[in-house]
DNA sequence: TTGTAGGCGTTATCAC
DNA sequence: GTGATAACGCCTACAA
């Protein structure tokens, strides 16, 4: 039997309402029947009814996050920022993982539109079209962390690392460093991530006059199982490439231990850049030179701009629709001998719009 | 504007009532109406308020899970766990972190209760007096996983790796390697994982006649970065051991870092073991031998638990208050050349009661 | 088979 | 200052 305001009320013979304005710090109380129905509240254990409350407030002080798989420590290091800044602003999160079936998406939304979460956060996920019908009728705001909608809708918001940008940065040092024949591996197939990576790769290439093969793109999941299958894609062939760019750091450590496994020495016969700096980055061996995406700050921005959409209490709303932040190279091992490290301010640059 | 049952009954030309029914696939209304009804409700874009209905019905149908960190990979993929069976059986998940702060810990307890979640777990926590007052005051079960509270309240059950046992195979298994002084680097002080665990590697060491010697528990701090220091604590010393049991796999990963930057060989000069079988324990070099926790039973267990004593539909209640798994030893690199698997079935041991 | 009325725990708008 | 009263959206006796 959780105690209400009622039976506050009767204890304190006064009436219902009087109790809910002493509660809320309403100026309309005494002062001392105030203190008398804080402290008796106190005394019964009185916890207000979240629910009662957005019923008729119209606000759950709830989000929804949906995510993959909260296992991949990317997407846990992102959560976590959403998470810790909405309880700044008050808000607690909702979680659900889709484990990339896209049945359980819909289904997270569905159950997210139910509970009436104030706004979504949708992170490292390919929107389809089908998918974004539902967001749509979602009637919150939504924001996407590194996904794109294949067709955007009037409710959708994003903050996107510039994946172009960050692979530039990581082939260009690649180049820097000697290479000439440098392969990326892949992630997933149509993957808008992959595609931008991929874009950065060849832009740094034509750079530096290097001609773009198609041979030595190899097309893997994204996932640290498909190392094996990589090096052998990329190692079996009379040119071996002396570099590889992978799509981010899952793939390239799956790289590395196929390679150790293999006998290829890194990075002296195939130096390995990844992307994303995932915590165990630093701490395989050779430690992994990376491009780090500020996954705090995204997270943060996430929900600020969430919140703000919603018509929350966030003071300033984002005059662009898709917040785009930039990556830094960090220089460890797996690139080359030299210890150094090429610092590029994790600064933003929002572009106007997007689409 | 959402839809309510009102408007869809307006629209229907029935009262809200049969909506209600309708929708609730109740036997009580015609065959037809329901159709018109369930037809009409869709193409409304209907969803129904679940804060409404919780309202009334007296559960929410959500469970909190409250942790220090989703960025611990560990306790990722429990989480992982807790999210795809609540799921499975229509329950949605609060998440709540505390960074370890006792504060954020309150707040997150006292945010559930104000959510009126049906049932709360709580991983990898150590559960003061304090805290547990709060517990207590919840209303909802609380289960913990692999948490310890100094004062059990009548609320709390548990579901916990057997320590003890882990801990034992882990150093058997190191001196079965031919090992005698093996030191053993200690995670937080005061935490009882770390006690339990103290405790399984002296009697390992017990049923080997082997001396136990205090200088060689250094104490650490269970994360990746006081693996120096605990290198050099063990290594600093005229009788330096040969092995070494840590308390986590972050704990080891450490020490393994810090041995390949002090020219230490692993598993030559040091052989190491973990505990917990993160992710990446298999991808560090060398690879990492440790403890394998079944986190996913863990936290299938953990909410079937929760949702039984919620009253919830899960069918049997079980007849313990603490479920205790076990984990099996993975031996990879670390810990020898030699490559063998002892195994040992993750199966369980209800172990009656606990406290 | 369907409609009416009441209530779940709040906040908000009235009067007094 | 305080107390009725009416929502919010839903479920569920009870009555028709």
């Amino acid at each position: 039997m959780t105690v209400s305001i009622k039976d506050i009320a009767k204890a304190a013979g006064v009436s219902h309402s009087t109790v809910s304005r002493a509660l809320g710090e309403s100026p309309l109380v005494s002062p001392d029947t105030k203190d008398r129905i804080q402290r008796l509240a106190r005394e019964m254990g009185y916890s207000p009814d979240a629910q009662a409350r957005s019923l008729v407030m119209g606000r759950t002080q709830t989000i929804g996050i949906v995510v993959t798989t909260i296992t991949d420590p990317f997407i846990a290091e992102i959560v976590q920022a959403v998470e810790s800044t909405a309880h700044d602003h008050g808000y607690s999160v909702i979680l659900a993982s889709s484990n990339s079936r896209r049945r359980r998406e819909i289904a997270a939304v569905e159950m997210l539109r139910s509970k009436r979460v104030d706004a979504v956060i949708v992170t490292s996920s390919r929107v389809g079209a089908l998918y974004q019908a539902h967001l749509d009728q979602l009637g919150a705001p939504v924001v996407l962390i590194n996904s794109r909608s294949e067709q955007r809708g009037p409710y959708t918001f994003s903050v996107t690392v510039d994946n172009r940008h960050g692979a530039c940065l990581a082939t260009g040092h690649l180049i820097r460093r000697g290479h000439r024949r440098i392969a990326y591996i892949a992630g997933a197939a149509n993957h808008s991530d992959d595609f931008d990576r991929m874009a950065g790769y060849r832009q740094a290439l034509g750079e530096a006059n290097i001609a773009f093969e198609p041979s030595l793109v190899v097309r893997g999941t994204g996932r640290v199982d498909c190392g094996e299958e990589a090096l052998t894609a990329v190692m079996d062939r009379s040119d071996v490439p002396s570099a590889a760019f992978c799509y981010n750091d899952m793939t390239a450590i799956g790289l590395l231990r196929a390679a150790r496994t293999a006998g290829v020495s890194v990075p002296r016969e195939l130096a390995v850049v990844g992307f994303d700096d995932i915590p165990f980055a630093a701490y395989v061996s050779p430690a992994l030179t990376t491009i780090a995406q500020p996954k705090p700050e995204m997270g943060k921005r996430a929900v600020e701009m969430a919140l703000a959409l919603a018509g929350g209490e966030v003071s300033d709303l984002p005059g662009f629709t898709n917040v785009v932040v930039r990556g830094r190279l960090v220089v460890r091992e797996s690139s080359g001998e030299r210890m150094q490290v090429e610092h590029q301010p994790a600064s933003e640059s929002d572009g106007g719009g997007s689409s």
